[in-house]
DNA sequence: TTTAAACTCTACTACTTTTATGGAATTAGT
DNA sequence: ACTAATTCCATAAAAGTAGTAGAGTTTAAA
């Protein structure tokens, strides 16, 4: 499951792809059009920023647009930034490797090889689903 | 992400699963082997149980066993035993469905739609992988 | 240079989930 | 009946998530 923060990251990021091109978006607006808890926006916005995802103008009439394309932003970004891997398990993500500390040999573990599969179809579909597809239904 | 609970079934049922028929292993058995906290998979186990994938039996040389066919129990069944909705949000899902509460209109979403696309692809891989596929290999 | 409007940052609280623990109930054998 | 082995159950501790609060910084315009 997505988390909160994931989810609302994906209704922000629909909010600022509607926008024309060069608007700028106030937390404000997107809070209330997106019906989002402004000051936790604040945050999530803030680390779409430092993720490259959006651009932001301070002071006033400043505000937050879209860095990225629209057809460059996708399901498996926005997991990735919030909530981590995709895999359901450490041992078995690209990104987020990390050796699981209850395993006693990773090349004989029943677990890995499936859950391997299983992100390799995840992260495939998940891929596909960009915020201009989304905009776009 | 699978939690360590969910994890621990898995394993705890690919063990199971390695024993002879009418065998019946201990926790401690099981927890030794697939290097789980004893207490932790015990209620592990009881979870199992009231799902019906594992039976028990009480008392002195008690212990637990595979109650459904290795064939039977798909990866889908114990993400959602154990971790609940396959679904990216609740809104999208099948089993666990439940309306957003930030959701203001449910047919207008865009979001909606693709996290349905995902869980069905999600979905059908996870149901490919059974106790059996993995034992396999 | 002052003011207002906005983003930026840090810390905190409440809540939920995850993990761990202690003890009660059950069973088999003596 | 007693004892030892084991499942079963309720609750406590720890960790993570969701959301709040407030002060600080930047910008544009008067």
């Amino acid at each position: 499951m997505l988390s909160h923060k994931a989810k609302y990251a994906l209704k922000a990021l629909l909010f600022l792809a509607q926008q024309d091109e060069n608007h700028i978006s106030r937390t404000i607006e997107i809070a209330e059009a997106a019906n989002i808890p402004k000051k936790f926006l604040e945050q999530i916005l803030l680390d779409l920023k430092r993720g490259h995802f959006v651009g932001s103008k301070q002071g006033k009439f400043g505000g937050y647009y879209l860095l990225k394309s629209k057809n460059d932003i996708t399901l498996a970004d926005i997991h990735r930034l919030f909530d981590g891997a995709i895999a359901l398990l450490p041992c078995a993500s690209l990104n987020f490797y990390e050796r699981c500390s209850d395993c006693t040999s990773e090349s004989e573990c029943l677990l890995r090889q499936g859950l391997m599969t299983i992100r390799d179809e995840t992260l495939k579909a998940m891929q596909g689903i960009t915020i201009a597809s989304l905009v776009k239904k």
